[in-house]
DNA sequence: AGGCTCTTCTGTATCGTTTTACTAGATCGA
DNA sequence: TCGATCTAGTAAAACGATACAGAAGAGCCT
């Protein structure tokens, strides 16, 4: 009830009641340990210092594990809220995290110097981390692996051997197979670059993609759609903004695409919006899909690659926590979703 | 770059390079107080050896900082995500952790036994805490004020006096005038009850509202609809899913209300699906409101009170972080968004 | 009575840092 | 040349808890 008071350790509540700080300790700890009525006794004058339990530091340092494991996003933390793909990831996350009653610490990438000891990713106590969508190469991925706190990441490519992830390239071969049927042979598929972010819409190349998802969604788009045109566009991070405006760009070019394709879900869904706004109807006039399928997609009716994410979530977090399970390498199942914003590619003229 | 090796520390670089353990982390923490080149030196042979830098935990003990805020969210953390809402709290609290280089932790609000030192509450090594819609009497609540680390609240009624925080009755009052104005007489009210939760929906009495925001924005609407009949009804848990289960509830009574009242707006889009099902349009035959106005508000057509949710974050992670923030307790402004989901009540057999 | 196990509690070393006060030598203005 | 001020570094004491090895006493069996 009352608000701790400065000073009070453990060491003051043992003086006080008489016993040893080991007992203390034990009053919280290891009820069982000690006799019922000396254990209230304890706790009756601790509470009545206003001493609010053993300090969180000491008792990590100590007993070596922190309650709790540490998250590592794509880009800025505040983005990845925008994206529902990645709080459906938190979400399972989260879940298996409650189970452990362990919490989770969200830990904003550091792009400062690496020598510097000043990071989050540095200075967060955590017993084990979750690698979600960070690029390859990302100096945060080179701290963390040398702290030799064990990881798990959604990707295989990272640093770590346990992972959770679905087989990007054949999700990517499923949709681009898709396209090809319906007949699109010219495609504009929008990308991630925050360098494109502030700045007008741009094609990029190859080079311009992060390593990761990115360049094995388009591995496997290159592989279905051989005789297309495909061509990359950023407008931006990867939100809903950045979809509008890299597939406006696209939209009043010059040479049209018949297809948009949004490498994430939030962007295809800018790309949808960037046809509201020009008059044109999503899978008769100009196709659009997206990757991911977020509950929004269904609603706006959006051709995708349907992924567990929540599953991905609870998968890396029993990989974390759950001592008991074995395989450390997990690849989830992903299915095309085909719904209205997809259709055959009008006849060139 | 090589993965840490346990068991070496400060100590044990110190003595390699020969100096003392001081110089050692001041080459880490304090650059300008020892030569350059001796640092190199340091840092060098702190790599070769396979020295990862200060533990985190012990460093947190000793310098007394742990440099990561703790989130409390409203119930489950696995909920808290499917909420837009939350969400967006979230990413603005983020956003302020982000500048200052600070780590979120979210814990889960344990249900536990209080004395058991076990709960994430507890043992969260945090320098301050966000407390973000939870119930007024939550047990976790007790703990973190009895840990007595600073807190700043989305509800003035918590044991702090730092707070973000609307005028949850004037809002409530602009909503209840404008269903008034519309000639609504007979309105249910969609309440957050983890007791429905599973079970089927069920009408409330005044006393199963926790309290805090619902109990004010009901005290709104009743004074701003005097004549009015409100009923309570609950489908469970703040979700989309309970909203359609209650709204469907009170859709499918013998005395059909005018309007249906989400105390949040992911329960009036419940509430809308709920309409939908059944054909009728928002606005016309049944009106809809909410609270909040979440992003997807505005395209459903769903009128609702407005509030500026990311800034809440912001602001509360100013409260929190910025030691320059004078202003310990924030009012934001509100806004009735009126949209397509209300209209005039149909006239009355 | 002697030996055995249980229960309940004690003392102390230790976890890996940062802090504080302090020192030896260099630099400097007068 | 003298004291004052800086610089680059050291030594030892915390920080607040938990682990570990034991010890005193109770209870039980033979």
């Amino acid at each position: 009830m009352c608000a701790a008071v400065a000073g009070v350790t453990l060491k003051t509540v043992a003086k006080a009641v008489g016993v040893s700080p080991s007992t203390v300790s034990n009053a919280y700890n290891k009820p069982a340990q000690l006799s019922a009525a000396l254990r209230e006794r304890i706790l009756a004058t601790a509470a009545e210092l206003g001493y609010a339990g053993p300090d969180a530091s000491a008792r990590a340092l100590r007993s070596g594990h922190a309650g709790a494991i540490g998250v590592l996003f794509t880009d800025k933390l505040s983005y990845a809220f925008s994206d529902p793909f990645a709080v459906g990831f938190l979400a399972g996350l989260a879940e298996v995290a409650e189970e452990f009653s362990t919490s989770l610490l969200l830990m904003p990438l550091s792009s400062n110097d690496p020598e510097s000891g000043s990071t989050a990713v540095q200075q967060a106590a955590i017993d084990a981390a979750a690698i979600f969508c960070v690029p390859h190469g990302h100096p945060s991925l080179d701290i963390l692996s040398a702290r030799g706190v064990p990881a798990a990441s959604t990707d295989p490519g990272t640093f770590t051997d346990s992972w959770v992830a679905i087989d990007e390239v054949a999700a990517a071969v499923e949709l681009g197979e898709h396209l090809t049927r319906l007949g699109h042979r010219d495609v504009v598929v929008l990308v991630d670059n925050a360098a494109a972010s502030g700045s007008r819409p741009m094609e990029m190349g190859l080079g311009d993609i992060g390593s990761g998802n990115p360049t094995q969604r388009l591995e496997g788009l290159r592989k279905a759609m051989p005789e297309a045109r495909i061509r990359l566009v950023s407008g931006g991070h990867n939100a809903f903004e950045s979809g509008v405006a890299g597939a406006g760009w696209a939209l009043d070019a010059q040479d049209r695409p018949t297809a948009i394709i949004g490498l994430s879900d939030v962007q295809a869904l800018g790309a949808l919006e960037a046809l509201r706004i020009r008059g044109l109807t999503p899978g008769r006039d100009v196709t659009v899909t997206g990757f991911d399928d977020i509950p929004a997609a269904e609603s706006a009716g959006l051709t995708t690659i349907h992924q567990p994410i929540k599953d991905k979530g609870r998968a890396l977090g029993r990989l974390l926590l759950d001592p008991t399970t074995t395989e450390r390498q997990l690849l989830l199942p992903t299915e095309l979703v085909v719904r209205s914003s997809s259709g055959p590619a009008p006849k060139q003229l």
